[in-house]
RNA sequence: GGGCGGUUAGCUCAGCUGGUAGAGCGCGUGCCUUACAAGCACGAGGUCGCUGGUUCGAGACCAGCACCGCCCACCA
């Protein structure tokens, strides 16, 4: 106990890697596959890079699912918090070819075999550190059972993924039009780009028509690209061109014939109502070409350079050159009419940050509209529901629409494609194929492709595991919104086709945590704060709290205030504790076996102090089920502050430092049964510290985090007739407070008091003891009250002490009767409003009424 | 171009189905009261973005406007 004495402050530093400690060992983190999903709880955990560092984002999410893991392992469920990392294709390939590049080498330079032994050592020896950052943040997730989306069991699944969708057609091979990242050196999805303004120089260029009568005029920001052209196309109803459509134009520089075709997507007031067709590098021209029969020329490789096809002034060079030379060119033979800047929107990779290069390539892709179909109806049947609801339609409306997903990567760090060729054939199989001569496609899949199979696949799917029957669905998937197309949309799709069900009942998309002045967290912008070293300032229980207390259905801005009150409630729920645990009988605590006794209320306070609690615990369930983790952790502090700590404890002191024998007893055990549902309260939220008090609970046996909280009912029910005298109670020890506060009386002065109100029987030694009044003797006569102040049921009347200036008490009283005047007129001028009385509800009149009368009341008392 | 959020105290945010506003931080004043001075008590501080409308009554409902942010979208 002497620590408990001394320690006047919790020390997280010191405490946290001890607890984690004790939680690892436990093994309470790790449940047995057994039982089902009604009676079981999990979670998937959206797995974190292999490369990633704990962010802000991971360090929310993180402390969202730990409380729902937390709530409900306490309500007697077998939790599981599957944990694991992806292998990240991209970012993970690039991080590694840095390293080659530091040691003057590339993975050309040592073949796709080393390299991929390259990154495996490497994640060997990196690849722990986020989940090393989730321990530190408290999460209980299921460290001896972690994940990673490249494992052989798991490839395994992405295997049959692949050749069933193969075999059902989804999946096919074609040449088309696809988003080329020159940055990666691949093909990227759609959902893996992103616009960016930029200020391009739009080109007016002059195509001679074939009939050598005339010319006609086209706007293109590219013109590098009409060396790919193949046509011309204007809109159908414009007239100026009427004529024109049917005949042919001559490519300037290349000398093609190209036809002018009309097509509705032309738009006439654009430009000179003429566009360039280029279907190779254009994805509405491809769109187009398509549609006429035009012929596709790629005169841009995957290199970035420009093709033979380009013509030989051009081949080879690179696409910035080949703008150039190609204007060069085409000023030299007065082709071109105009230029202006021109400010408008371009695709760059999400990943890369290049400049996506349109352009068609031979590429896997995965027909998605058949299986977004049951994926809609389990979102609008409510088989999956998103919170906040609105999300709902958003996922509803992109799935829709969805289209072709380019699901082939030209990298080595991934799954490669269970694809074989051998001249004209092509084997689909998650084995080699039997015989000589066939090669694998040497492409992988994108990380989003298994990433897919995640909350499945880490539960052995294909096999049919005690895991999967026990844990499958999830109960909650809980993530940013950022990822709601690239992910959870995909998740739905691929477990209702392949795992028989949804992946989760509950979709939670949490905030984006902002930086402090608005602007995005970001590494680049150095507008990033990191969580862990929050956690090491202020507590992984104040960044927790923190966290929660400021996420909400919207963005928000990183408060470290609130972080700030989180580290103060985990200290003062530590003082509070010492309070108790070094003020309770130490010859009785033997007897509180388990560390959990039955409430033995014996006064009003311990009535109410278990009514609260009571509501306290209703309030916070509520808000953890309804993903309303705000209001959640400020109820708890509330409590824990407002009610636990403002009043409870300073009602009881008295009796704490005092009581014996039986009231003794009776009076510890009140304390340690609060002590204890406040602890269980808490613990979610701010796991660390409840548990360190727990292991000063005399009787305590075991970790707070295995223990069960006991029904509702068990804990206690409201009082309401002992919340009304304590209300009252606390309303006129405030307003005293106050009173005392107006005439500067000294703190310390007992000024002379009597109660003059009904319903103070058992309250008012602990009025005049928190406010610091004496309280006169019932018929002793003090002269005349020198104020009388309003309060629940009655006045209280003060009377003459030197500790209490007239003057100011004048001035008090004076300020009081302005006030209530005011209000009297107010709500006199209500009342006497035919409108209100007539149709405002009868309560709400009556109510006013009441309130005109008490009003009056005080006002003549004054 | 379409859609979704937001605009409330100096700052960051709460305010459910309409009955004249709350928290934390900050600020002011007073207290070393035997759990906590990184504490306690008390207090000051908002014409709820603007304009209309509905209503007896609007921060809350409706319409329009103005900014700020995000998502989706094929205008060269």
């Amino acid at each position: 106990m002497t620590d408990l004495r001394e320690q006047t402050r919790f020390e997280p530093a010191e405490v946290e890697p001890r607890i984690i400690d004790a939680w690892l060992q436990s093994g309470l983190f790790s449940p047995e596959p057994e039982g089902d999903p009604s009676e079981n709880f999990s979670i998937a955990i959206p797995p974190p890079n292999v490369t990633g560092a704990l962010h802000m984002g991971h360090a929310l999410n993180g402390s969202i699912q730990d409380v729902l893991i937390r709530y409900h392992r306490a309500r007697g469920k077998r939790t599981k918090w599957i944990l694991g990392t992806d292998h990240a294709g991209i970012a993970t390939q690039k991080q590694v070819e840095k390293r080659l590049a530091e040691e003057g080498t590339s993975r050309d330079a040592i073949g796709r075999e080393a390299f991929e032994a390259r990154v495996w050592e490497w994640r060997e020896q990196y690849g722990g550190t986020i989940v090393d950052q989730f321990q530190r943040l408290g999460a209980s997730c299921d460290y001896d059972d972690e994940r990673f989306t490249l494992d052989a069991a798991y490839h395994e699944a992405v295997l049959k993924v692949f050749v069933d969708l193969y075999e059902k057609g989804l999946i096919y091979r074609d040449h088309y039009m696809v988003n080329w990242d020159p940055g990666s050196g691949s093909a990227i999805s759609d959902l893996e780009v992103e616009d960016r303004e930029v200020v391009d120089t739009l080109y007016s260029v002059a195509y001679p028509l074939a009939s050598g009568e005339g010319e006609i005029v086209v706007a293109t920001v590219r013109p590098e690209t009409m060396l790919a052209d193949t046509a011309i196309a204007v809109h159908p109803d414009d007239e100026r061109y009427a004529h024109l459509v049917g005949q042919t134009a001559i490519l300037p520089l290349v000398g093609r014939e190209l036809p002018i075709v009309a097509d509705d997507y032309v738009k006439p007031e654009f430009g000179t109502g003429a566009l360039k067709i280029t279907p190779g590098h254009d994805p509405n021209d491809f769109e187009i070409g398509r549609r006429h029969g035009l012929p596709e020329i790629s005169a841009i490789g995957e290199d970035g350079r420009m093709t033979a096809e380009a013509g030989e002034r051009f081949a080879g060079l690179t696409v910035k050159q080949a703008q150039e030379a190609v204007v060069a060119a085409l000023q030299a033979e007065g082709r071109v009419r105009a230029t202006e800047d021109y400010p408008h929107t371009v695709p760059f990779s999400h990943r890369s940050g290049e400049r996506i290069e349109p352009l068609i390539s031979l590429q896997w892709f995965m027909r998605m509209d058949e299986l977004a179909k049951p994926a809609i109806d389990a979102v609008e049947d409510g088989r999956v529901t998103i919170h906040p609801e609105r999300w709902a339609r958003v996922y509803v409306d992109w799935m829709e629409a969805i289209r072709p997903w380019c699901v082939s990567r030209q990298l080595w760090w991934g799954h490669r494609l269970p694809v074989w060729y051998r001249d004209e054939e092509t084997y689909v199989g998650a084995r080699a194929p039997e015989g000589e001569g066939w090669t694998q496609d040497p492409d992988v899949l994108d990380t989003w492709f298994s990433s897919a199979l995640w909350p499945f696949a880490t539960l052995g799917w294909p096999h049919d595991t005690p895991a999967l029957r026990a844990f499958y669905p999830t109960n909650v998937l809980s993530t940013a919104r950022d990822i709601l197309f690239l992910w959870v949309a995909r998740m739905i799709m691929m477990g209702l086709e392949f795992a028989g069900d949804v992946p989760f009942d509950d979709v939670y998309i949490h905030s984006v945590i902002q930086a402090p002045d608005g602007r995005r967290m970001s590494k680049s912008l150095g507008t990033g704060i990191d969580p862990l070293e929050e956690i090491e300032e202020h507590g992984a229980d104040g960044v927790r709290f923190g966290l929660l207390a400021m996420s909400s259905s919207q963005d928000v801005r990183y408060s470290r205030e609130k972080v700030a009150q989180g580290e103060q409630l985990a200290n003062k729920l530590w003082n509070a504790s010492r309070l108790i645990l070094t003020r309770i009988d130490p010859d009785a605590t033997t007897r509180f076996a388990g560390g959990a006794p039955a409430a033995r209320p014996q006064a009003i306070e311990d009535r109410w102090i278990l009514s609260r609690l009571a509501a306290a615990r209703a309030e916070v369930e509520q808000r953890v089920e309804a993903y309303d983790f705000s209001h959640a952790a400020l109820a708890l502090y509330d409590f824990v502050y407002g009610e636990l700590c403002d009043w409870y404890l300073e009602l009881v002191k008295p009796r704490l430092y005092e009581a014996e024998g039986e009231a003794r007893e009776a009076l510890d055990a009140t304390l340690l049964h609060v002590l204890t549902e406040t602890l269980m309260l808490a613990h979610p939220v701010i796991p660390f510290v409840t548990e360190e008090i727990w292991s000063f609970v005399p009787g305590a046996e075991g970790l707070l985090a295995a223990r069960q909280a006991g029904s509702l009912a068990a804990t206690g029910t409201r009082d309401a007739e002992a919340e009304r005298a304590l209300g009252a109670a606390i309303e006129t020890v405030t307003a005293l407070r106050g009173w005392r506060d107006g005439v500067r009386a000294p703190a310390g002065a007992r000024i002379p008091a009597r109660i003059e109100a009904a319903g103070y029987e058992h309250t008012a030694e602990h009025v005049a003891r928190l406010a610091r009044f004496e309280l006169l003797a019932n018929g002793a006569a003090a002269g005349a009250p020198v104020a009388s102040i309003s309060i629940p049921g009655g006045t209280v009347e003060i009377h003459h002490s030197d500790a209490v200036d007239l003057g100011a008490a004048e001035r008090k009283l004076a300020e009081r009767r302005a006030t209530l005047e005011a209000e009297v007129a107010r709500c006199e001028a209500k009342l006497a409003n035919d409108g209100f009385v007539a149709k405002a509800p009868p309560p709400v009149v009556a109510a006013e009424r009441e309130k005109l009368a008490q009003l009056r009341e005080e006002l003549s008392g004054l």
